[in-house]
DNA sequence: AACCTTTTCCAAAGCGCTTTGGATGAGCGC
DNA sequence: GCGCTCATCCAAAGCGCTTTGGAAAAGGTT
């Protein structure tokens, strides 16, 4: 069933038909409701391509996701961001579309995503400290917004971030609140913006305390549990280990907690653990009481958010580049305690 | 850059320049060339919606996840499944889009996707027992392809799925071998089809050895940490308690780990876990010596397949179903070990 | 050189929609 | 009943591409 189609049945023009259902002003309440029915008993949908075409808009987000070379694993927030803005997309009438792209040809991947011209914005995840993707997007004159930031970039761009900074530097503030003196950082790698904002954020709170930061308690890998447990049982084992973590994801906490088991040391009484949790749905940080103090954010209600965002940019470009901070949550749970005498 | 001005520019016309992109015999290979450096030059790329017009075909395959519900999550295995079929379609010059559907509107969606014609094929995620979805796809002679099955659908469609129950039984089998008795199952929902066909495979392995099921080490439910947890520490606190876990998800497992650590046992000599393994990217089940004994299948490698059997259904829709069953390994850690006497 | 085949190229229609620029008729005051 | 304005509807062009049905040019034969 096309336009066409339906206008014959009618008896009616296709102008007539397509102004009756897009809701334009020239054709009476009684056309609209007569053309609306049938379009709805003969299940018509026009045809996205066509549609397309004509206005020059796809009403389809591009959601771009870097792949392989250094980071060959697709990052686990995604689907729970995706989630989000995809609850914000369906109720616009967007789809979404997602491009693996190879970074080592990230930029003729973009050039030709725009060109190919089948995407109203882009979505760009995993931003790094100085990210090339940023001004390339910014001289296409394509709409984007940055989940997360770019450090380095200095030309102004629509972002959506949490306050990486301050949700560790108020962690890092509670451990020493609590006599922690000897902190450990197992970060993710610092080359993607939002772990260097961790740092710093940690660091920053430290050095407010008078505590000199140790190399010897900072670690920067990927998050996987594996790594939080090996990096956690060398730090254990060190001559004086750390009493306290601060560690950048559910996944790599729970590593930690392994090494700390292991050790014979008991959660939250020997030695405490702070994590980040991005709130997944599949990997839920307790049900009533929290297993992890955590400074929580959201990831899916990130999506949404920066969807909003995306999708007022494109409805007026001109409205400038448009940002938003969330603010992560201190939760408390049974993971963290006095640091032991 | 348009194929009207290109065309222009290289003072041919639009027929040529097209089928000289497009690999037609009736230009000369000088035309060609010189047609090919000039867009190459120009850096033109073809309008996705107006060659999907003109064609009918969209290179783009639709990527269904149904959501909210009884099943709110989105699956931690699709941005692994997506990684995987977005290296063949990217092969293949195909996008992926992807649409939320929340599964009360279920048929309408499909009926919609399909009408608006902004997707070639689609791949159907988390098919349940009696997946309404599949006759449903089937009507509308829309190419698709199912990961996993559906059992209680007997109409022929395509689709890739694991070898579930095999895998529970070779992982069933294993643990009676070491002389286990009093064996748990933590599984998924059962009315998501993998997990009805894991049970099945466990059920038999244990009645071929004479063991009855016992329904007092049998669970169903989401595959979380917490879920683990709370299970495995339900199951041994029991008066019989078990003496092996077999666990349907590496995030499940990491549960039943804690419980079994906090009730001061030791995994491996004490309980035995073996796990499904997806072989997530950031999950990875140990790094050179896998931590738990497992079934292993990559959920990436699935994607890629899958994506293949749709494509070759796409290209030729006659082929007729097309089904393909990978078979999981069976890894051996340090999770098992011979039954406790 | 005349004829026939190939090769090489082109004009125009068509994909399904939106939108511009009217045309038609109804309703109004006079 | 005349001319006017609105309300209502329509024909046709255009979005950027592919593809059909030819036409023109080139090459080969005799």
């Amino acid at each position: 069933m096309n336009l066409k189609q339906l206008s014959e049945h009618l008896k009616l023009s296709q102008t007539t038909v397509s102004r009756a259902l897009n809701g334009y002003p020239e054709v009476s309440e009684k056309t609209r409701k007569r053309v609306q029915d049938a379009a709805n008993a003969l299940n018509y949908q026009p045809n996205a391509r066509a549609k397309g075409l004509a206005t020059g808009r796809t009403h389809a987000i591009g959601h771009v996701i870097p792949v392989s070379g250094q980071r060959e694993m697709v990052n686990p927030v995604f689907g729970d961001f995706i989630a989000g803005a995809g609850q914000t997309y369906a109720a616009a009438g967007y789809e979404i579309v997602i491009s693996l792209v190879d970074d080592s040809r990230e930029e003729d991947a973009y050039r030709a995503i725009h060109t190919r011209g089948s995407i109203d914005g882009i979505i760009v995840h995993g931003p790094l400290m100085n990210d090339p993707r940023i001004p390339l997007l910014t001289s296409l004159g394509l709409p984007f917004v940055v989940h997360g930031r770019a450090s380095e970039v200095t030309t102004p761009y629509s972002w959506l971030d949490m306050n990486n900074v301050r949700a560790f530097e108020r962690a890092t503030e509670f451990l020493l609140d609590l006599g922690h003196r000897r902190i450990a950082l197992i970060n993710g790698l610092e080359f993607m913006d939002f772990a260097h904002r961790r740092r710093e954020g940690f660091t920053a709170a430290l050095t407010a305390r008078g505590v000199a930061p140790d190399p010897a308690l900072m670690r920067s890998e990927e998050m996987t549990e594996i790594n939080g447990h090996r990096s956690a049982a060398q730090m254990l084992a060190q001559d004086s280990p750390p009493t306290a973590f601060l560690v950048s994801s559910m996944i790599t906490a729970i590593g930690v907690r392994r090494a700390i088991l292991e050790a014979g040391l008991v959660l939250g009484r020997d030695v405490s653990v702070i994590t980040h949790d991005d709130d997944l749905g599949y990997l839920k940080n307790g049900s009533d009481v929290p297993i992890f103090t955590a400074t929580r954010s959201s990831v899916r209600q990130a999506g949404r958010r920066a969807a909003e965002l995306l999708l007022a940019l494109i409805d007026d470009p001109g409205a400038g580049p448009l940002t938003d901070m969330l603010e992560a949550e201190l939760i408390i749970g049974t993971s963290t305690g006095p640091a032991p005498q």
